[in-house]
DNA sequence: GAAATTTTCTAATAGTATTTAGATTTAGGG
DNA sequence: CCCTAAATCTAAATACTATTAGAAAATTTC
């Protein structure tokens, strides 16, 4: 890996954790520049703007979370059944979303606060990870694993939110991932 | 009321509005000033800075609500049972959320990124309210209407984040918290 | 190991923010 | 109406912030 990759990476990681504890506006490129041990100005080199560094951290939050809850739902034997299908994508979803804990904060805390045209560029990723979720939970119902009178718009959006708030209330480095993803679909669903 | 009184709930309700969509640090005075049509001098006529403003609408964003589910919780006779006071409390917590959205929002999105002295002073309410519901959910439990399988404590952080999550995508005007509150009772509890 | 390229730094610019001081206006009671 | 106190404003002090230009240092290439 070239060094100015590695740089790059560390600029990333560095703002992602601003960004989460600091809010878009509260982190001062100063502070990110700091914390990764060089001058602001050499940001500069690698971002053009504070903003396109910020909006490379909320995709990257959003990706890495997709990406890793469609292989683990692929990596599930249909003839498992949705019951583990839902729970592998959960684990997934959870176990993402505290590894790369800076970046998904920073975007699960800041998206709503952000400047609409960040926003709209990111509004496509959001709608296509809300999409493959709704398709599942769909399959899901078809296939029994959820009661019919069940609302799965409203179950996707209270889903989202107990997984997503995890993030404000697990302790760092205590995360069973598997666990709280086994206990949220026994409550929610049924096998 | 005095006009003095009125000035203030002026100021803070548009503080909490400006809060809420530009988060603690991207809101300016200057931007509360200008949106509630005074110049920010005034603003120091009432707060004594822009923190203690901030504090101040964290504060009464939570205080709305556990005042609100307090109320709706002891209105249900004991003989209802406590389904029947869940269902009061979650439907408490939510209605009050959306009514005074700008403050709950303000509070909820920005708490994490608010600086550590400020975090500080509500954690006593925040702790308070958290107990609260804690309490409520042993006593349901024990009435039967929980499952002893399952885990209060991570029932009560999923429960949260489903309800504070409805801000991020209930359209404004379009609350239907009885509807909301069914359902995820529905979903989360036993009759 | 010298030349070329990449990376990082120092220093300056131009624009904004919070907060205070003190002057000015407004509102209400007598 | 006038006087006083409350409320608001204008203007300025002081301190930050994002970004750029161009020099300096480090790294890579030959």
């Amino acid at each position: 890996m070239l060094k100015s990759d590695r740089t790059r990476q560390r600029i990333l990681d560095t703002a992602a954790r601003e960004f989460r504890q600091r809010g878009y506006a509260g982190t001062k490129v100063n502070d990110i520049a700091l914390a990764a041990d060089m001058r602001a100005a050499s940001i500069y080199y690698y971002f053009e703007s504070k903003d396109q560094l910020f909006e490379e951290v909320l995709k990257i939050g959003l990706t890495l979370i997709f990406e890793a809850v469609r292989r683990a739902v692929e990596a599930v034997p249909d003839k498992e059944g949705y019951y583990t299908k839902l729970l592998a994508a959960v684990e997934a979803h959870l176990s993402t979303l505290h590894e790369y804990g800076d970046y998904s904060s920073a975007n699960i805390r800041n998206f709503g606060q952000t400047p609409n045209d960040i926003q709209e560029r990111q509004l496509g990723l959001r709608n296509a990870y809300g999409e493959y979720w709704r398709e599942l939970l769909i399959a899901a119902q078809e296939a029994g694993v959820l009661r019919k009178d069940i609302n799965l718009s409203l179950l996707r959006m209270y889903l989202f939110g107990a997984m997503n708030w995890s993030l404000e209330w697990v302790k760092p480095g205590k995360l069973n991932a598997a666990g709280l993803a086994r206990e949220l679909c026994h409550t929610l669903f049924e096998k």
